[in-house]
DNA sequence: AACAATTACAACCGCCACCAG
DNA sequence: GCTGGTGGCGGTTGTAATTGT
């Protein structure tokens, strides 16, 4: 607990703010109870954090949030509750902050949001013609192990789940929804985001197949454009699960899924779902 | 111009889970 | 197994900026 009364509060200002990103850029991430000493900040090492993680870390995101942001945003509500982190995993560029006062003021207000539009907006809009049909991959081994990444022992936990990824291939007349440890944030590839991802799509450790470099496509729009394609476009379809990964088992715990499922199923760590339940879970949009 | 109401979002708070000792 | 330290999360609040009257 923070001694309350000595360090300083409110608004940070620029020599502040200066004075943490040299220090993250000389120590990194994480140990932030050093950070308000390297620093030299009179601040406590939530605030440092949160002020790191929320506004000075690079690759922020920041303006409106675009039409497929929105849309997805409904989706992974309705997927994963108020998991403003998971949800903010898979929105690249943007914090678990940002999402939740979004859906506050927005979606939960039943305001009008204002979507971004065009080169002004500075986000990526993302079309149809970006489709590219991923390949189905498997949640399996090489998963990190040390305490600083964010796969192991995150069953209960609500946090380190960011790494997980979900994502909705198509075989033919099926689809799968796969939940699988890859990043979404590739607005910039070489980007340090490295607190919301412990493996990346570009490490081919990290994935069960190899893959081209002149196929190293953007993964981040593979799975928005799918997930919006399946929803889009309904089908059958069957999820994968992974007893490793944090929403693989929140899915798993979801009546929706466990019910059209059998025990069978998720011990082999796959359950079949119909159209309508994964209609159900991701939704249509509706503007 | 002045004031009130509303909006946007940064920041704080309390809690929980994990880990090391 | 217990405890303290730590990282991280979601809920809530505070407040500057904007808009309306």
């Amino acid at each position: 607990m923070e001694k309350k009364g000595v360090v300083k509060r409110g608004a940070w200002t620029k020599e502040e703010d200066t004075l943490l990103r040299i220090c993250i850029e000389k120590f990194g991430e994480g140990k932030w109870h050093k950070v308000p000493i390297r620093a030299g900040l009179n601040r406590c090492r939530k605030s440092c954090r949160l002020r790191w993680m929320n506004y000075l870390r690079p690759n922020i995101k920041r303006g409106y949030f675009t039409k497929d942001e929105v849309d997805l945003i409904q989706r992974l509500h309705k997927l994963l509750g108020n998991r403003w982190s998971l949800i903010a995993g898979r929105l690249p560029g943007r914090t678990a902050n940002d999402v939740k006062n979004f859906w506050n003021t927005y979606i939960n207000g039943k305001r009008t949001p204002q979507l971004g539009l065009g080169e002004s907006s500075k986000v990526k809009t993302i079309t149809k013609t970006n489709i590219i049909r991923p390949r189905p991959r498997t949640f399996s081994e090489g998963l990190g192990s040390s305490k600083n990444t964010t796969t192991s022992n995150v069953h209960n936990r609500r946090s380190k789940s960011s790494s997980s990824e979900l994502q909705i291939t198509r075989s033919g007349s099926s689809e799968s929804l796969k939940l699988m440890s890859v990043s979404p944030s590739d607005e910039n590839p070489k980007s340090n985001n490295a607190s919301s991802c412990a493996l990346s799509p570009e490490d081919p450790k990290n994935m069960n197949q190899s893959s081209p470099s002149d196929e190293k496509v953007d993964e981040c729009v593979q799975w928005w454009s799918n997930l919006l394609d399946i929803t889009e476009n309904g089908g059958g379809a069957s999820i994968l699960f992974s007893d490793q990964d944090p929403v693989s088992m929140d899915l798993m715990a979801m009546p929706e899924i466990g019910d059209s499922g059998s025990d069978d199923a998720i011990e082999d760590g796959m359950c079949s779902s119909s159209p309508d339940d994964i209609w159900e879970l991701i939704g249509p949009y509706s503007s």
